[in-house]
DNA sequence: ACAAAAGTGTTTGTTGTACACCCATGC
DNA sequence: GCATGGGTGTACAACAAACACTTTTGT
């Protein structure tokens, strides 16, 4: 069975750039594809979108399918649609990107994927189609963005300190930022729940642990604050 | 002669937003549909992609074809594919805005469409498909990209006074500005050259009349600098 | 002379920035 | 007792915000 059309349409596909904070560096989850055109290249995670699914479902079925990621935040990043980017005919691509805890995602490939892994982004491979570019929009939406709305938490777990968002900003932004200067800022917003509770399992004096207070932020924003680091 | 795949395909789409700014209020142009669906509904110009042309040389395209408009700014807004959006079938469209000088574009009604014009935005009338949703989305997106990126120019012409531009950011970000504040803010980021020029034909004293430095904004910008208002 | 907008400085408060030391804990 | 990060305050500079009057020009 076959779908004929009066004039040719370009497939459309999405694509899903996962962003996640190891330690040290920002990294974001490839796959290794099992099957041509470009067999064996690292790319990023994606697919065909069902005719009878939203771009956003596709996208989210996209990533549970090919990484086993579900519940994450997830935002339309640019669609791409250059004439030559797949050699399997004209296919225009919708981009999403999602934020998640890298430590929740230990990735295992799944369908049409023979691996999986985290990459840290300053060592991305050679990737299939036009997923470097893609992968460069990414990264600076990202920084751009994060530095005016709350999006950075999605990358760490529920409870955090405040040295580690610090290292989360200082890592995406490629700068170093000054202890004191920085957490008197976003103490000041009064969006950070502080909690009875302390690091554990450290090798030094604990720090208090943190959380995001999402509703506080609404309502801020409601009565026009703007986050902004 | 058809077309057939062996699966189904969304049609693609796209469309255009274009802003311009009239003496005190941003509109943005319409055209009045010619065929159905939604015929003799206003609607943004845009139209299907062909097969052998980017997104963007297709957005440009239809902007010249519906409206003849050319040789203007032009980025990428967003892409909708929301199920049932075009009564046809399955349609995504990738939305595009355009930044004009509007005393520059008198409408002018081209293919499928019986007519076109300039909407006030606090008078846009209920479009077909989902252009207002669209046109939300442009609004937003261009109230917050104005105050971090010199893209405001588009909208004037070439030579225009410290109050005129004043004017443009207080339409579109909806509040007033201080007229001192604002001259001191502009002019210390040394983007505009004044001219040796005044104001013509105003019934007051005139104005002197500056220009927007793009290679110096460049430079700026490669140091590090960040326009921001 | 009057209407309309041009042009121009100062003060005050807030925020950004730069910087250094003692504290608590685990090993 | 030492290494590691935790936690804290202050001084100075820069910028944001608020504010009013004189000048120029055309009618």
């Amino acid at each position: 069975m076959t779908f004929a059309y009066k004039y040719p349409r370009p497939a459309t596909t999405v694509d899903c750039i996962v962003f996640g904070l190891d330690e040290d560096e920002l990294k974001i989850l490839l796959i290794q594809r099992a099957l041509p055109p470009f067999e064996s290249h690292w790319a990023i995670p994606g697919g065909y979108v069902n005719i009878d699914e939203s771009l956003e479902k596709a996208a989210l079925r996209e990533l549970e399918e090919e990484t086993g990621i579900g519940n994450v935040f997830l935002e339309q990043l640019y669609t791409f649609g250059d004439l030559g980017r797949d050699p399997r005919g004209r296919t225009i691509t919708v981009s999403y990107y999602a934020l998640v805890n890298l430590f929740d995602h230990i990735p295992h490939a799944d369908s049409d994927a023979k691996n999986a892994g985290w990459f840290s982004i300053d060592n991305i491979p050679p990737l299939a189609f036009d997923h470097n570019k893609i992968i460069d929009t990414a990264i600076a939406r990202l920084q751009g963005k994060i530095v005016y709305e709350p999006i950075g938490f999605e990358l760490l777990p529920k409870k955090f300190t405040l040295l580690r968002l610090q290292k989360l900003y200082e890592i995406i932004l490629c700068k170093k930022l000054d202890k004191r200067n920085f957490q008197k800022k976003i103490l000041r917003m009064d969006i950070l729940t502080q909690l009875d509770e302390i690091q554990k399992d450290v090798s030094h004096r604990a720090a208090r642990l943190f959380q995001f207070n999402h509703e506080r932020y609404l309502e801020l924003k409601k009565g026009g604050f703007v986050f902004e680091l």
